[in-house]
DNA sequence: TCAATAAACTGATCTTGCTCATGTCTATAA
DNA sequence: TTATAGACATGAGCAAGATCAGTTTATTGA
């Protein structure tokens, strides 16, 4: 990872500008947003905060992906969201006062701005459109999640998985020539078995299979979908 | 079902004012909420709104218990929430554009109110307790969906089950004598199933396993928690 | 640059829970 | 009352996927 992250001194000129709650605030709200907010950058592996306890503010990411995961009993984690560029992080714990329910982990370096708990409370307050944008997030993430409990529910692993490039394609595909999508996203057969809610060697087997079949290539550690539409129909997706 | 459930005129005497996001209305914001609502009354196994469709305003449950369920390809049904009194639905959809992304169906008769989208819309703008209230039901929503998320990757479906009943309690749980818990909600076999994420036949084997053990009996079809205690090893549960 | 460690992979075996088949019980309607 | 349907229950066999054990291939770091 040798990837400079710049550290915007201002939202303004912060890489995921447009995509977060804050795309619609006014030249002079925006300045005072960015005079209140804290810039980091987190190495691959450190967490930005722990299950169990308590948020103080809220996390933007302005560039990179950390993962959240809940960990079992057994001590194995299981992945319940990716959150990427213009994503935040934190904002359920904060608004229903309860402490973290799951853990910040940086997949790859990330730079995150932190905004102090009390401010972001006047601002929801203050700026309908803050609120309103928060409303859209947290309903996006809700009816994430609630898919993917039915798919829990009602789908085999191989569905899963291709359910999961599919989303994957979704949140961070880019176009490569001969219509292929290069994915975005470095995560190991052990992340993306516990995104799957799988044995790391169930995904491993998966994942030849769909080699052999043409489905996806690899380039390093870079996924790559060779065909999109057959990836659809292993699935089993109706609605998309 | 021979319960006559009263259509509350104003929101002041309803059932559930107090859990609702108008909670925190003055008199005359929820007066002007109460002209903007329709009440209705839905008899077991009617639908409010089925997945696809697009969502035209906002309920509220007012007394009563509304399963909302996502139909996989095979047909079978995944049970990923169930809404009680306060409770409303539809605002996921409401504020993300999309259509519902699940089915709401009573499971018993209910009481709902209905809020027009525009009216809604211009409230949480105005009313941000309203945008607040609207933020935390979506927290804790996201939250028990991502909790049941870690559960399927990490738990067996004894565990899962016995998770269900915990939680049920939680929200339809009433004390009874010897420190028993009656829970008031009555569902099918069928419907533990697919909110647990299982075949019938195994939530079947499973119960009479319980009532084996003396942790669960049931009262007509009215199931009460024995031994919560018990209940909780069994769902190896650490924070609660 | 080589040792140490982590990740990726493969095969064999075992377990959980699904499916199918069949039967009982209970409620409701004719 | 009896017919009919839906919910509940139980057994047997099977299959998906977990676990365990071992090998190979990348990465890392001193």
């Amino acid at each position: 990872m040798s990837t400079k992250l710049a550290k915007p001194e201002h939202c303004d000129s912060c890489p995921s500008r447009g995509q977060g709650i804050f795309c619609e605030l006014e030249k002079h709200a925006l300045d005072d947003v960015s005079r209140h907010k804290v810039t980091n950058v987190f190495k691959k592996g450190q967490t930005l905060f722990v299950e169990g306890s308590p948020p103080y503010g809220l996390y933007c990411i302005s560039k990179g992906n950390i993962k959240i995961t809940k960990t079992g009993e057994n001590g194995k984690d299981a992945i319940v969201r990716v959150a990427t560029d213009g994503d935040i992080l934190g904002h359920r714990s904060l608004f229903t006062n309860q402490s973290f329910g799951a853990t910040a982990t940086a997949i790859e370096d990330t730079s995150v701005c932190f905004v102090d708990k009390k401010y972001i409370m006047t601002l929801v307050q203050d700026e309908p459109s803050v609120a309103c944008n928060l409303i859209q997030k947290l309903g996006r993430d809700l009816g994430a999640s609630e898919k993917k409990v039915a798919s829990f529910s009602q789908k085999n692993v191989l569905e899963r998985t291709c359910e999961l490039l599919l989303l994957l394609n979704e949140s961070h595909g880019a176009d490569l020539e001969d219509g292929e999508r290069k994915l975005d996203i470095v995560l190991t057969r052990e992340e993306l078995a516990s995104m799957v809610g799988t044995a790391t060697e169930t995904i491993i087997r998966i994942f030849s299979d769909l080699k052999k079949d043409g489905i996806v290539r690899q380039q390093g550690k870079t996924i790559i979908l060779t065909d999109a539409k057959r990836l659809i129909e292993f699935a089993n997706l109706s609605q998309f």
